[in-house]
DNA sequence: TCACTGTATCCGCATAAGCAAATATTGCAA
DNA sequence: TTGCAATATTTGCTTATGCGGATACAGTGA
């Protein structure tokens, strides 16, 4: 029961949807990437992830200073089902849109070897 | 964006994980069957209510003095996986159960004519 | 119209959650 | 070990949300 409304919470935040989106769509990034997309502060963003990893919605890997946050691959039944609700909901939202184009811009300049 | 966090946040709460349960096993139902399988005020309940109806998760209609609720039978895409998904998270809830048993000894005993 | 019942909304309070700066921790390299 | 960079957590503050009693509103029947 608190897992499930637990889990409800984790996604009622836009900036843990926004997380989400660009997650699906961008793969593997470290919080670093995050931030630079987001436009968000180190605290807010490493708070907002420690929500989501929590609520089993992202897994995380550290290789060496920086961490990496990705989707969980193998999950049950009900978080791939909110998983697909959530890229569901993405696919007519400007704010994805948005979000996408500046990862895009953002990976394009980012130099090898940096964060 | 702000329909689908207002969406998860209204799920973000036990009573309306538990509204939902309850609608998903009884049907239809009126206020007054949801406070006593609830066990709540009518306020609370009639509040949570509230809720769900502004984030299109429920249906209501009246029915001379008595409001009846129910799941919206015509949803879109979205609602219907979000419902589908809280199904799957009562099929093994000690929570859901109790408030089906307390749903069916309610309806038994319940007298025609009156709320 | 008036009284009554069922439901919705308002109000004040208590708790929870978000924010961002500050601080702590972790891992790498010198 | 020392220093530095990336990330996590703590802290103090502000805002949002839940609660239930009180009140307002809507529909029915006398």
């Amino acid at each position: 029961m608190k897992t499930i409304t637990q889990l409800f919470k984790s996604l009622s935040d836009p900036t843990r949807i926004r997380i989400i989106w660009i997650l699906q769509f961008g793969g593997e990034l470290c919080v670093c990437d995050l931030m630079a997309v987001l436009e968000l502060p180190q605290s807010t963003v490493s708070r907002h992830l420690a929500y989501l990893r929590n609520a089993g919605l992202v897994d995380d890997q550290r290789k060496g200073v920086w961490m990496y946050y990705r989707l969980p691959e193998h999950v049950n039944d009900i978080i791939a089902e909110i998983l697909a609700v959530v890229r569901l909901t993405g696919k007519d939202s400007e704010q994805a849109a948005m979000d996408q184009h500046r990862l895009k811009a953002y990976l394009r300049e980012k130099r090898a070897g940096t964060c």
